[in-house]
DNA sequence: TATGTCCTTTTTTTT
DNA sequence: AAAGGACATA
């Protein structure tokens, strides 16, 4: 079972004396160790599955990893283990445990956005900014396992101790309306641990081995979670890499990675530098950019892949002529070559540079798909639907009550809401209790009233038969009754109505199938949408297009050909990102995007770019002189851009042509 | 009082 | 593109 692995990986599948940290460079097989050694403890040692618990970063990862275990294993005992991200582990447990911290189980989960709404009530005056600011600051807060009261009293200046009273407010909203943020997601199971030792003890009992996946980009709360869980000695393997730890700004700590040695002296390490992925050009470019960055270790990456073809660096005159190049690039190349579309990458700093290679590839009739971005469950028309989700389910959540009974309008705008909203309070129960109370009617005229009264009814209507019904026919006539498609097309443009109504079929079809397949009802389903995004439900399947995605978006994947664009200063590194720390977490990421590769590898960036109205002078990455050493092959543009790209548009007819005929 | 329309501005990365 | 704000209309 271990023999098609090499040494350092064997060792650290058969590892099961303490404690481990395999430190895994890019492209070195981690995910292979990881589901190995899943297969190894069940097999093997004899482990249950349901002791065995993977943590991974994405709920793409997860299911991918439960596929792969799936397949070493004999049949089915992979569905008993818990495959999971840190939220939705932390979910899990907070749905059986809630009634512990005074939450039902039935409670919201809200995203980042519907979170951001509820401080941008709670903060005055906030302009877009320092409502992100304050978003950020009391995430970090949470994840530093800071309540309000603890946040108060560390407050240095005023600001801070604003915040900390925005803070507090903030979460007594959020326990008003059962609801939870992502950040609860992992604070609370903590904090329950840290209190109910009996608690702890029984998931102790039930998750006895964990292998914690891309280790670097664990916050402080999740480390503490984790350590919890594998409780003193440590039961544990953490695959991590401090060089490709690129989630910084969003509480994640590389120091994680040095405290791990720190909390458990008798930690293993057992690195893992061979690389299985790229070419050894592609290896040194690699190497030779993160070496300006200080490091846990000097580790470099080495591999038997041959030295492979030249890098390319490539001189854009602007953003549109880089798509355009990109694309031309692409489509000769895979002429040529006979490759697959699913062969190339184009990988991108943010996600709005998307927007021109898709005008690129849409009018070069290349097929693409996009990854990263908006996910599937933040439109507009899906989070409609979720919000009569989330009320059914939790009649508590004020937001979503807001909503659903705006969305289709039936006759309630805001002076309607806001009387509604100060009975509420005065009576502290929630809008949607408020509404049957016999106190309301005096507020409302009946003009107002009658919608109200209509649309409580109708909730409690499907509450009911949520119970038990499938969540198919519910849904349907929840549409029906609602007149969703209707008003779609009353509001929007017919070709954005068809594609939103497109959308919401093929959500309803998912929750219906998804309920059929896992005997579910639609509360229960409600209960875990929140935590999803389009890549988990379907999608993947082999589809033959160029991959357009974010650096983020792109950790974990490899594509034989890879093109990184807008190597730019101000672009990658980000203008928000110039120096210190941020400056390391944005070289990571061009390490990122380096390692991708697997033979070809393409870097562009463009002399000037459009930003809003007027365009800004741009100059190249110094990571592309950092990562310089003589051996990339450097392109121009020929001096008349307009005759460049009649020429490219001219070859691209030929290939089609060629290609045609 | 509710709602639709026509402006504006915007862009870091995501569980 | 899309979301938010000011204004017009029913």
């Amino acid at each position: 079972m271990l023999s098609d692995l090499n040494p350092p990986q064997r060792e650290a599948v058969k590892y099961l004396d303490g404690p481990l940290l395999v430190l895994a460079g890019a492209g070195s097989g981690k995910t292979r160790v990881i589901t190995r050694k899943i297969a190894y403890l069940v097999k093997e040692c004899g482990f249950n599955p349901r002791h065995i618990a993977a943590i991974t970063f994405t709920n793409k990862a997860a299911r991918e990893m439960r596929e792969r275990v799936g397949e070493l294993l004999d049949g089915g005992q992979a569905k008993g283990m818990t495959i999971s991200t840190f939220h939705s582990l932390g979910l899990s447990i907070l749905r059986q445990e809630a009634r512990h911290l005074g939450y039902k189980p039935r409670f919201s989960v809200l995203d980042a956005a519907d979170a951001q709404a509820i401080l941008s009530d709670i903060v005055k005056s906030p302009d877009k900014s320092s409502l992100r600011r304050a978003a950020a600051v009391i995430s970090n807060w949470k994840n530093a396992l800071l309540d309000p009261e603890a946040a108060m009293q560390q407050a240095g200046d005023e600001v801070e101790v604003q915040l900390a009273r925005a803070y507090l407010s903030y979460q007594t909203t959020l326990k008003a309306y059962q609801a939870m943020d992502f950040d609860d997601l992992i604070r609370l199971p903590l904090a329950l641990f840290q209190t109910e030792a009996e608690v702890l003890g029984r998931w102790q009992g039930r998750l006895r081995y964990l292998l914690v996946d891309e280790y670097q980009d664990t916050n402080g709360a999740q480390y503490a979670l984790m350590k919890l869980l594998a409780g003193p000695v440590g039961r544990f393997t953490a695959v991590g890499d401090d060089d490709q730890a690129i989630y910084g700004w969003r509480g994640a700590d590389v120091e994680n990675l040095r405290r791990l040695s720190e909390d458990y002296r008798r930690l293993k390490l057992i690195p893992l530098t061979q690389n299985y992925r790229s070419s050894q050009r592609i290896l040194e470019a690699a190497n030779r950019v993160i070496r300006h960055n200080s490091r846990l270790s000097d580790k470099n990456l080495w591999s038997e892949l041959g030295i492979g073809e030249p890098i390319q660096i490539v001189e854009c005159k602007d953003d549109r002529h880089e798509a355009e190049t990109v694309a031309t690039r692409i489509d000769g190349h895979r002429f040529q070559t006979r490759n697959r579309f699913s062969d190339y990458a184009v990988l991108y700093r943010g996600n709005h540079q998307a927007r021109v290679l898709e005008e690129a590839f849409r009018s070069a009739r290349i097929p693409y798909v996009l990854s990263g971005g908006q996910s599937f469950f933040d439109r507009a028309e899906i989070k409609d639907i979720t919000a009569y989700l989330r009320l059914i389910a939790n009649p508590d959540d004020d937001p979503a009550f807001i909503r659903a009974v705006t969305t289709p309008r039936r006759g309630i705008g805001p002076a309607s809401l806001e009387r509604l909203g100060h009975y509420s309070a005065d009576r502290h129960v929630s809008l949607f209790a408020a509404l049957f109370e016999a106190g309301v009617q005096a507020t409302l005229p009946a003009k107002q009233l009658q919608p109200l009264l209509e649309f409580g009814e109708f909730i409690n209507r499907l509450a009911l038969r949520a119970e038990r019904e499938p969540a198919g026919t519910l849904l349907q006539d929840l549409l029906a009754a609602t007149r969703y498609e209707t008003w779609l097309y009353d509001v929007e443009d017919d070709r954005v109505a068809r594609t939103r109504w497109e959308n919401v079929g093929e959500f309803v079809d998912w929750l219906t199938k998804k309920g059929a397949d896992e005997g579910k009802t639609l509360i229960e389903l409600s209960q875990t949408v929140a935590l999803m995004n389009l890549l988990e439900g379907r999608e993947d399947a082999e589809v033959n297009a160029v991959r357009l995605s974010t650096l983020h978006a792109a950790k974990g994947l490899e594509f034989p050909h890879v093109f990184l664009v807008g190597v730019e200063e101000e672009t990658l590194p980000h203008r928000e990102c110039l120096d210190g720390d941020r400056l390391e977490e944005e070289r990571r990421l061009m390490y990122v995007g380096i390692t991708r590769a697997r033979r070809g590898l393409t870097l562009t960036w463009c002399k000037r770019r459009k930003r809003g109205q007027d365009w800004l002078p741009c100059e190249p990455s110094r990571f592309l002189a950092e990562m310089d050493a003589g051996e990339v092959s450097r392109s121009g543009q020929p001096a008349d851009p307009e005759a460049a790209r009649a020429a490219g548009k001219q070859r691209l007819a030929d290939l089609k042509a060629m290609l045609g005929g």
